[in-house]
DNA sequence: ATAATATCATATTAAAATAGTGGGAATAGT
DNA sequence: ACTATTCCCACTATTTTAATATGATATTAT
């Protein structure tokens, strides 16, 4: 139950088309370069953004990905769900199989409201608010210039 | 970021505990039979439990394993989190590393909030609640004794 | 048409975490 | 002394994670 680095990286890449939202598609390369991320293997986490309806592939040259839809009307759970599906296994919570032990069965309960308790504070974020906070922090760090 | 069954056989094994609470110290072999948990599987998780001061053992013949406080005083927070650590890496959300990304900065706030709503929702249950439920559970399905 | 630029698909690999097994030593009760 | 029990350490198998590699396919620009 930790946080793996498919989703921190996945969402860092979505934050960051966030940041491009409406200047056309952005090529794998770029976010990589930017994130410090393989490209190799951010393709795969984009495929799994793709399928999850967040982001939108270009192919062909001049290509790349853009956001599904506008950045404030992504929020983190839909994210999170597309990289690393329900925190607890399908078939544990949602499954309406019959409880063989009670201490089981009562357990169940407590991690269905953990799983609605992360998605909830998930919710909360969009896309939009976190590509703008990253910016602001972003230029703050470089005053200077 | 999924369940593990540590954490699932752990806290059945707590809550076998719980419903036993009082009456003297319980052998491993009991708890893994009860809940269908490999005895030298379970060795572990107690071994994590004990380590984590939520359980206590007494060793040698008639020994066993016994709550480290009343069920009442136990919450499911203590056991998660000796069972599993943090869900978020120490050096990454506590860590006052300063912020390479400005976007990985940004989403370590998400995550902060994520842990902490987790921890509030395992705060809100003490194993007696969960062994009581268990234990009535229990009954009613076997109401036709 | 052709070349350049991208995504897309699939296979392989290395390391880590998870889920267990096994053997025996230490300890306590009888 | 004998037995029941936890305790400790090492080992194994499976799965997941985090990549890497290779090549196919689609699209645009020239």
């Amino acid at each position: 139950m930790k946080l793996s680095t498919r989703t921190r990286y996945g969402i860092r890449a979505a934050i960051e088309l966030a940041g491009r939202y409406g200047q056309g598609p952005v090529q794998i390369k770029i976010i990589a370069e930017k994130q410090a991320i393989s490209v190799k293997y951010l393709e795969q986490l984009m495929a799994m953004l793709k399928s999850g309806g967040c982001v939108q592939s270009i192919r062909g040259s001049k290509g790349g990905y853009v956001l599904g839809r506008a950045p404030e009307d992504i929020k983190l759970d839909e994210l999170f769900l597309s990289l690393e599906g329900s925190i607890t296994a399908a078939e544990y919570v949602e499954g309406e199989s019959y409880c063989a032990r009670a201490a089981d069965c009562v357990v169940r309960e407590v991690w269905m409201q953990v799983q609605e308790a992360v998605m909830d504070v998930l919710r909360s974020f969009t896309l939009k608010d976190l590509a703008e906070k990253a910016k602001i922090r972003h230029d703050t760090l470089n005053y200077q210039i």
